[in-house]
DNA sequence: ATTGACTCTATAGGAATAATGGACATTATG
DNA sequence: CATAATGTCCATTATTCCTATAGAGTCAAT
């Protein structure tokens, strides 16, 4: 399940690309209905990787980093709840042995989640922010 | 990430595979390297959901409640950790909105966490527990 | 009756998630 | 320069979930 957080940042990022010029943490929060002080930490983590730039000072805020149909419903889950795979090891993007592995190559699920973890992958990162922008008449999440 | 509990499930459901006649708790739990009490909590849940059948007494233990080419990937996570999906409004067999859904018709990330929902069930109902049985030389997870 | 097994209920510790609070830094503008 | 509106940083709390453990109870074979 994907965390709160990441809904968050969803709604967050759907807001901005609707809207026009820097975007406040304020205006954002109570347009949506967020917690100020949590979207706060979010909207840090999704600067820090790169899919939002921000601005100080009046009449600063935050804005996409990228056309909103170069962001990947991917990216944004990966930067806020971490790898898409279901298992460290059956990740790409931060690969690690799980604890207690005895062998990778003995593992009886690691292939089976390779498997998911490809066609998961390949499922977010082809659809972008912009898929439902122009469809859908109100975006929520 | 599937739980340490998925994890003990499958460990134990190869090794009962893999044996002849009831398995004892003690006997998986010190085969397989793992706490004997946090394993009694996972069989419950197995047997709960008809994927083993435990019987009692001296010679008592678990079985598989079908050949392992009848239990599927997708059985055993869901017995453990619950749906596949990555939003309650995604899932299939345990379907239910979103909290602070505003409308699921109007959701942008609903329809794209089904399709992956729908792709990462169909590999993991498609793989059952005999999948690598005959293959690897030692079942691991 | 004894032994070896599963079963049930309760609980504790720790990690992750969700949320909050306050002080500080930066920028536009009058 | 003063002010107001903004993002930034650090610390802390609350809550929930995960992992693990403990102990008393039940059942069946011998």
């Amino acid at each position: 399940m994907i965390s709160q957080k990441t809904r968050y940042a969803f709604r967050a990022l759907f807001y901005i690309a609707r809207s026009k010029g820097p975007v406040s943490l304020s205006d954002i929060a109570a347009s949506e209905n967020l917690s100020r002080k949590f979207l706060e930490l979010v909207m840090a983590e999704l600067k820090r990787h790169h899919l939002v730039t921000a601005s100080r000072g009046k009449k600063g805020g935050y804005e996409l980093a990228r056309p909103a149909g170069d962001i990947s419903y991917a990216e944004v889950i990966r930067a806020i709840d971490g790898p898409l795979a279901m298992a460290p090891c059956a990740s790409v993007t931060a690969h690690r042995q799980c604890r207690d592995c005895y062998d990778p190559r003995f593992c009886a699920i690691r292939q089976v989640l390779l498997e998911v973890r490809g066609s998961t992958a390949e499922i977010l990162e082809r659809h972008k922010l912009s898929d439902f922008l122009g469809i859908l008449p109100k975006i929520a999440v």
